[in-house]
DNA sequence: AAAACAAGAGGGATTAATCCCCTAACAGGA
DNA sequence: TCCTGTTAGGGGATTAATCCCTCTTGTTTT
């Protein structure tokens, strides 16, 4: 299955992170040739969709994607996806600070070959590199293929539960200092389908109340607490 | 009032990151050799505390510490006092992925010199590191000068509302999904002492409901998103 | 085509959350 | 000493949150 790169030819890189100083610093360390394996990042970016329009634009194809969670737009899901479907022989690797098993197990339903920690050494990262283009799975401590095969005998939908537009939009509205009420004229409908909705969401989420719903939000990532505007609870300026 | 380093003599830097990958990469960038002032990393530490009891066994000290804000012991805030208080001549940059105005807020108030996000380019970290050392601040895009003069002219509490011992383990326990009748047990009162509690911190935080406590909470690193039990909403295992 | 299911909404009941007013104890300042 | 403020509570009222049951109207399954 996985695409085996001769010896000495070098494995193509493409790295996508969020912070420029981890981009700019990584890389280095993953060319480094104190080995027989070169390895060679081609191309860099900021995000997931531009690490995709790059990879379509570019007439050379990484082997490995190495990629980080950005949050709340779900970026990594949706990219592993887009890139597993896209090029299914290409190899992806996360690279982030998050080690919640939700992510993970996310991760591991969209179809990516290992799970580092930024919290590991950079010279981990270039073997896991080689690793996944040579074997086509990486493993360690996050991600075993003990916990792998475990995984591929359920469904993603036990683990994830599959929301519905309008139980994802009171979701998102859950963690703003408002009644139901006030929740229904803003999502321009009433307060009784507004308790449906929350209703289906306790059962789905395991929530006992509102705030059981609220952590479920922050803790999966449907709020970015960097740009929310939950920072007027301060009354700067 | 600032110590000026003569030139030529390397700057002296101890850095403290949570991360690995960051820590190690860091240090080549810092020690740049391109500009007539050259700069050297005496330490490195995982977190705050060990950071200091680093300072302190060591013979050298640094003349700049490069931090991070590690939640949610809020190491990062203390950490500053600590240092400003043990070693006044010490400047203090912190390097963070969190851009929130309220932790740039407290961490003037907590006496940094600098602040730079980690979506900086690693050079300019370097530059940040010569800067404050000669004139004993850096300014960027997230703290300028103005911001600074006008905050000097206020006091800390305007700000950063002071939360009573009771007042603050309320607040860790409203991110729980509890009712204040099962917090009142866990805490060993009344629900009606709670409720005057809680009452003061809507007071407080300008909160309306128990939702707002909890995403004042989140928002301010009072919960630990990567390690905290909430990830018991997903039946795994 | 019948049965099962899901989304949207209402009625009515119960419990939790929020509010207002009030007291006692205690600490610190003028 | 008196005043003031804070902390810990209680009584009782009101509103919001939660629950249970029903009833459409489609859609999907069988």
């Amino acid at each position: 299955m996985p695409t085996v790169n001769e010896t000495n030819k070098p494995i193509l890189v493409a790295f996508a992170d969020d912070h420029e100083l981890i981009r700019v610093t990584m890389i280095p360390y993953l060319e480094t040739n104190d080995e027989f394996q070169p390895v060679k990042v081609i191309l860099t970016a900021s995000n997931g969709v531009e690490l995709i329009s790059a990879i379509k634009s570019s007439p050379q194809k990484p082997h490995v994607c190495i990629l980080d969670i950005k949050m709340p737009e779900m970026d990594g899901f949706s990219t592993v996806r887009e890139i597993r479907e896209t090029w299914p022989n290409m190899k992806v690797l996360i690279l982030t600070a998050y080690s919640r098993s939700t992510f993970i197990i996310r991760m591991i339903f969209a179809g990516v070959h290992g799970y580092i920690s930024k919290n590991s050494h950079p010279q981990t990262i270039r073997e896991a590199v080689i690793e996944v283009q040579r074997t086509g799975i990486y493993c360690n401590d996050l991600i075993s293929q003990k916990e792998i095969r475990s995984l591929q005998t359920h469904k993603e939908k036990e683990f994830v539960p599959k929301l519905s537009e309008a139980e994802l939009e009171l979701l998102k509205y859950c963690i703003e200092d408002r009644t139901y009420k006030e929740i229904a004229v803003l999502m321009k409908t009433t307060a009784k389908s507004i308790e449906g909705h929350r209703n289906k969401l306790f059962q789905k989420l395991g929530a006992k109340s509102r705030t059981g719903l609220v952590m479920y939000a922050v803790v999966n990532g449907y709020v970015d607490l960097e740009d929310h505007n939950y920072q007027k609870l301060f009354k700067i300026q």
